[in-house]
DNA sequence: AGTCTAGATGCGAATGAATTGCATTTGCAT
DNA sequence: ATGCAAATGCAATTCATTCGCATCTAGACT
């Protein structure tokens, strides 16, 4: 039986060429619990896919395609200039990075709506009248309880 | 006389060595509209050096520099992966990028206050305990009006 | 089920930003 | 003016990402 990584009872959106790289780099960004570069899909994905390993390539590829048609968002870290990727999954998350030792927070609550301040920036400034917002980005960034430690006593 | 791009009535921070590379590349920031990337700010220090032109490494290496020491901050765009440094100043700036002809646009208004912000969610998030938050960046994205416009009719 | 083909993949080579090693030069404190 | 730690130039290197091209395959159509 052709039991890999494939019959799980995942639902993969319709009207788009489904190959089982695809599948599986979208079910590997469906199980991550944080934002992941190309190269750690491509380990993941080589890992689920028993004795396969797809292309890097490929895998960027795959990113490219899935980010045109919506299916995933793509960022940068603070301080770091590789770009990760992640499943839109209607909300967004935010984090909070810590400049030391690079280690990332997940922020449970958006501080503004994304229609509330859109609003009130479209009135404001005049240079972002016209100007269609579709989502944002917040990033804290600071240092985390262990490295505020550390830098107290060097 | 040594007319270059020296002797202009610029403070440079104290405590640090002025190189006549260091003093070009902090006069192009102070310039600067906007945050530059490491290659911009390569030509525009050639420019600014009359015949000379400095080393690309060299470039990294006083931005590295200056990061270290305060001077600059570091960020790259949405959709973009060279970062791009600018002078800090004390205040912060955010912007609003097109996704489509990747044109941005500077927001006059912060819409939270540091304090408050990193209060409100020092509070009450359990993970941001103990966090301590020095900054945030803000970004909006969407689509600009040209092409929010071109958008519809295609 | 078998055929067909646009589009997807694999592989390796190419690009381009950023970093590094090392010999040489230069601020700047003495 | 002198000396040295630190900064620079240059070339080579690393690493993420992209691209060209030959081969394969998902899914539509017999």
């Amino acid at each position: 039986m052709e039991g890999k990584f494939e019959n799980q009872e995942i639902q993969y959106p319709q009207g788009i060429k489904w190959t089982k790289q695809r599948k599986c780099v979208y079910q590997v960004l469906s199980e991550a619990a944080e934002p992941l570069s190309a190269q750690q899909i491509y380990l993941l994905s080589g890992e689920k896919a028993r004795q396969d390993t797809y292309a890097l390539s490929t895998i960027y590829r795959i990113l490219a395609f899935f980010e045109e048609n919506g299916l995933v968002n793509s960022t940068t870290w603070m301080g770091d200039d590789t770009v990760v990727y992640e499943l839109d999954r209607g909300g967004h998350t935010h984090y909070a990075v810590c400049l030391d030792c690079h280690r990332r927070i997940a922020l449970h609550s958006c501080p503004l709506s994304i229609g509330h301040f859109a609003h009130r920036h479209g009135e404001q400034d005049e240079e972002l009248s016209g100007f269609t917002v579709v989502g944002h980005k917040i990033e804290l960034y600071g240092y985390c309880s262990a490295c505020s430690a550390d830098r107290l006593k060097p």
